[in-house]
Formats: structure tokens, C-alpha cells, sequence
DNA sequence: GGCCAGAACTGGTCTAGGCCATTGGTAGAA
DNA sequence: TTCTACCAATGGCCTAGACCAGTTCTGGCC
């Protein structure tokens, strides 16, 4: 019994050709396995057997199918789209931990970045946004949400809020440069020396499934990022969602101060 | 408190009594909603009804239910026993990215760390791990992997490995010392100075859920660390799995070097 | 009192089907 | 030729049950 997995994940499929045998393993995890197996060879894009299909081949109900596929979609290998089918996934992107714009950033991995601005507007800082820019509460924040993509593709929701204060005039000046970082360096003398970020990993809402255009309930990556600039005055408070399914983190540590 | 707030996107769930009308939401995600709303008000380990009370209540069936559930276990806000019930789970840990020790870190956070030893012994360098650690494809590499606690409960599952020729008798010298880098200060005088590290989101095998504690196909975070001393040599690669549903990662950022 | 068998729960897995929403093709109409 | 209406196929959601696997309580037996 305690080797019931142990069988598994070392299974030799060429030798078991039926799902019946060794009952310790879910049904459904059996299917995965072999899936996996399948679409090892294939490229990606590559679409898989409808689930019905799937169903009547393995001898399963199409439930089973969907929950094996289900976890294969979570993990990133496989890509579902309604009326279309389910297709291979392309491999996750680094993404570097580091004070530099998204931009540069995808320039460097050889991607063609793009962002795609999807709201700039005024708002009042609630408590918790009024500590972290250091300004009173209820005072004047700006708010700039953007959609990242990488070739065409939709990578990350951003969402960063700056004191509006202390940037007059940033809301029309974001137009004449190429990133926000370019703006507060060439337009208001600040560049972020510091910042101190979260990553956690959240599930995908309605809304913010339909931005990334993934399912609703795929866990996303949330990166909230706390700038700061030379002088020791915080910046920006950054809220991104990533893609969980496409990205990971790269960052460099250094042993904390004494 | 750097934290994501709850995304403001949804229909007005004030206006409809029922779960019958707006066939645009998914029922079982208004069943997650609604249940989000009753966990809200309640502490940590209390129960929450089961699943067939649940889907009496809701007037939907065990299956749409349970969908919801399972989001929110992925979640990490509930918590799922077989036999007993599901619970309200504990809110997640942070865990701060820097050079560290484990126990130094939990400690910080007031959490009592333990550390339970999986496995010590020393392997051959396969290609990759060879060029990581700056030694001759097939050298002998001492592999530690250790179960990381929290008050009792496990956190993550880490798997360091060091060159053997580098740190001889290491493997006694770890009985003597509370923790690695312990270790490797007093008795080789080697302090890292720097790492890289990844993170991203896998899900969780049979192995590691049962180790780890957790369900099979949770997703975890993963955290690879390839940490050097302060001549630039490598010292250690660490494979760690930590529990996405019970911790997040907090980093400081610098600029980057041009 | 103490032990054990079993009932009565819990969540875990699975079935066999239903209908809906989206997509892509196709046949017919303009 | 172009457009439209329809149809077939896909995945998305849901039902109403079944049985299995753990846990806890309970009642009878010693």
C-alpha cells in the first residue's frame, strides 16, 4: 500500500494497456498521466483529442477526463478554448525580479513587449494606499492600470498607483514616454533606488480571467511591488497579476544587514 | 500590510436573492462567493457545513459544490479532511527572500521552526546539477533533504545539494550544528554572499502532497536558489516546495547594475 | 469500566447523461 | 461573390445519484 503510488509514478504504461488494475491510484490521475506522456511529443499549439474522444479511449466518463485535464491546464501544459478545442502550451517565461521597466525586461528575453493601457483616472487613497505613498488619506492617487503582452499575447494586469501630488501633470506625460519609469526619470528627476515586493500565488476572478484571457479560477501570480527612491520616499505601490501559467520569478539575494 | 485587496468586478450580488437569475455567472462560483462571505466572519479551524448540507442549502447539487470548495481549498482559505470535515484555514505566511536560514526566518516571525531530515547522502552529478555547483560531471554531491516546519505543521520540503569535495565530512558536521549554513560558517568558513533565485507555481505530486500534506494537484510554489560565497563560487542549489496555500514571498529589489 | 463492532457521519471518486456557449464550416439566399 | 442562417463539434456547467475511504460516535458485550 505504501508503494501504491510509488507504482504510478514510475508507470509502465507500454505494460498496463487497461486503467482497471491497481484501484490505489484516482482514475482520473491515471488519465493525466498518460496525457502527459502524449503530449511530451508533441509541439506546441498542438491540439489534443476532444474530451469525449478522450473519454471513450481511456473507458471513462467524460467528468473523469475534464478533472485530469483540469490539472493539466492549472499546471500550464495544456491550453483550453470553448467551441475550439484543447491545445499543448508553450513553456513559462522568466521574469527577472528587478527595478527595471517591463519593457526593458522583455526586450531582454528577445520578446516584443507591448502594453496596452487599460485606465488612468484619479482616486482617493484609502487608508492602507495613503500609508503606503505616504501621503494623507483620502488624498489624490493616480491610478494607471495596464495590460502587459508579450508577441500579442496578454501576460500581466498592472495596476500601479503614484501620489498625484507629487507627480502634477504625470496623467499627460505618460504619453510622450515609453514607459512609466522613463517619465518619472526625464520628467520629474525620481528614479526607484529600492522596493520591497510580494509574490503569492492567487486565483484567477472573472474579471481579471477575462483581461489575461485564461479560465477563471487558474492561479495567477500576484506580484505587489513597494518602490522606493534614493531618498528613501516611497514611489509607487504596484499590484500585477501574472500569468501563473506562464511566468516564473528570478531574483537576486543578498544576506540581510545587521 | 503589502497585500492584494479583493478585486471589485462582480455583478451586484445585493440585488439577486437567489442563484437562479444571471445565467452569465457560473452557479458554482456564486456558491464560492457566498461562501467566501460566511468564512469571513469565522476564525481558523472552525467548520464550515459539509458538502451535502451545503448543496441542500444552495439547492444545487453535491458536484457544483464541491467545485466551489475545491477553489477555495486551492485557495488555501479552507481546508479539507477526509472523515472530519472542512475547515477555515490559517492566513498565509510570509516568507522575506534573502540569505537566511530557515530557522533564523521563522523564528523572526515568532513561529516556533523545526526541521525533520528526510535524507542524507551523496549522489552523482548529473550535467546540470555538475555545472551549478562548478564541478566535473558524475562528482560526488551531498544531497540533504529536509521536511521544514512551522509550529509543527509542514511548511515546505527542501532539497539542497553541495559539492562533496568542497565541504568534506559535511555529513557529520550537520548533527552538530542547528542549521546548514550553520554548519558551513563554523566549520569551513564559507558564508554566502549572494544567490539567484526562481519561483513559480507547480503543482503537487502524490510524493510531495503526502509529505507536504496536502492534496495532489495543489500548486505550490516552487523556489530554486543557486547561492554563492563571496568569491563568486557556488555553494549550494536548493530545490524548495513550499505550500502556495500557506506562504508568499517578500523580496527586496535593487536597480540593476549597467 | 474497558473493549470492540458497527452505524452514521465526513470527504473522495466516478458515472451517464443533460443543456448551454462558442466556434467553424456549409448550404442557400441576396 | 458575399452574406446569412443554420448545423455540427467543441468545451463549460450541472444534475442525481452511486460507491469507496477515512473518522467519530454509540451501544452491546465482556
Amino acid at each position: 500500500m505504501l508503494n501504491g503510488w510509488e507504482a504510478v509514478e514510475e508507470t509502465d504504461v507500454t505494460a498496463q494497456r487497461t486503467l482497471e488494475d491497481s484501484p490505489r491510484v484516482p482514475k482520473y490521475y491515471q488519465v493525466k498521466k498518460q496525457l502527459l506522456e502524449l503530449i511530451e511529443a508533441m509541439p506546441a499549439g498542438n491540439p489534443v483529442p476532444p474530451e469525449r474522444a478522450l473519454a471513450t479511449q481511456f473507458g471513462t466518463s467524460r467528468t473523469t477526463v475534464r478533472q485530469a485535464l483540469t490539472e493539466m491546464v492549472v499546471e500550464g501544459r495544456l491550453l483550453r478554448i470553448q467551441g475550439k478545442g484543447t491545445f499543448v502550451a508553450k513553456p513559462k517565461v522568466a521574469q527577472v525580479l528587478q527595478l527595471t521597466s517591463y519593457t526593458q525586461e522583455m526586450r531582454s528575453h528577445g520578446l516584443h513587449p507591448a502594453t496596452r493601457i487599460l485606465d488612468v483616472s484619479y482616486i482617493n487613497a484609502d487608508e492602507e494606499l495613503a500609508e503606503l505613498l505616504a501621503i494623507r488619506s483620502g488624498g489624490r492617487v493616480l491610478r494607471i492600470e495596464r495590460l502587459r503582452l508579450a508577441n500579442g499575447e496578454p501576460m500581466a494586469v498592472e495596476t500601479a498607483h503614484l501620489a498625484a501630488r507629487r507627480f502634477p501633470g504625470l496623467r499627460r506625460q505618460l504619453d510622450r514616454y515609453a514607459s512609466l519609469y522613463e517619465a518619472l526619470a526625464s520628467a520629474y528627476d525620481v528614479r526607484l533606488a529600492e522596493a520591497e515586493a510580494t509574490i503569492e500565488t492567487v486565483l484567477a476572478t472573472p474579471n481579471e480571467a477575462r483581461l489575461l484571457g485564461v479560465d477563471v479560477g487558474l492561479p495567477l501570480v500576484l506580484h505587489c511591488q513597494h518602490s522606493f527612491d534614493a531618498d528613501g520616499h516611497p514611489v509607487e505601490w504596484v499590484r500585477s497579476l501574472y500569468r501563473g501559467d506562464r511566468y516564473k520569478f528570478v531574483t537576486r539575494l543578498r544576506p540581510p544587514r545587521d
